[in-house]
DNA sequence: CCCTAAACTGGAATCATTCCAGTTGTGTGA
DNA sequence: TCACACAACTGGAATGATTCCAGTTTAGGG
């Protein structure tokens, strides 16, 4: 680790940031879902405990969905699967998710910039986002 | 209703022809989610029992899965929704989710036929299918 | 440095779905 | 036409992710 930079924007500031309290609890999370991009609650749970000790359960998801509604993290849930977090946020990235092993890649979207994004037939309804999940086989898996 | 056409593929045969056992339980199931469209395991169970009686939970699981495992139905599984069910399969067509309510509509892929399939870094996933779903407010919620 | 709302604890509850072991029923081969 | 093997179904318990709840602790503004 020995965090160097002293400039880069510190999770505490992030907090702050957005009018969240400062807690262990907060920054832990924050660290473990950047040390490992697409964690469930549960790697997250692991790593807070680590470093914290006792921690409930609660905790942790009391945390993720306050810094998600923060939007310090982005949750995404591919079906079949626990919840995911990731510190990407604000911008407009998609995801390949292994059939097997479920691990999870971000994907760029590429086309113009948002390209699903205008069905001709909308039902009427007011469309606020399109998310778009890529299903497939992983390097190690397509094995 | 009135069910004139004889022509028209009866469920009956639909089993038959992927080599399915023909049971109430299945020919019951299969009409549930053409009378509703993006039906759950409930209602598709509810529905079941009315026609039937008594019906197990598992077995509708059991004719779900076997049904979509067929290709004779389709599951989608909206985040922080139950699993749902619809009879359109084979074609490309997306979901709106109304963020308020759950309610689902179909969108078809407009942009050329399969608009997102190609990310420009897959990190060398072999991508199968690509899923999009977009998320907004139904015609009756965004009042 | 004190107090109040926000955050956290720990245990029970919920919901969709699956597991399991035993029973029933479809449809094929004799 | 019928028996029998295996697929399908029963019913009850278990699972896993997440949430609810009521009481306790703590951050940080006054």
């Amino acid at each position: 680790m020995t965090s160097t930079a002293p400039a880069a924007t510190t999770p505490e500031d992030l907090l702050r940031g957005v009018g969240l309290r400062v807690t262990a609890a907060r920054i832990a999370a924050l660290r473990a879902v950047g040390d490992q991009q697409h964690a469930t609650a549960d790697d997250v749970l692991s790593s807070v405990r680590d470093e914290l000790g006792t921690v409930s359960v609660q905790a942790v998801y009391d945390v993720l969905h306050a810094l998600t509604d923060a939007h310090l993290l982005r949750r995404i849930e591919p079906a079949g699967h626990p919840a995911r977090y990731e510190r990407r946020t604000g911008d407009n990235h998609h995801h390949v998710v292994c059939r097997v092993c479920g691990t999870i890649g971000d994907v760029d979207c590429t086309v113009g910039h948002a390209p699903c994004l205008t069905p001709n037939d909308d039902h009427g309804f007011v469309i606020e986002t399109a998310e778009v999940t890529y299903w497939g086989l992983c390097p190690g898996c397509s094995a």
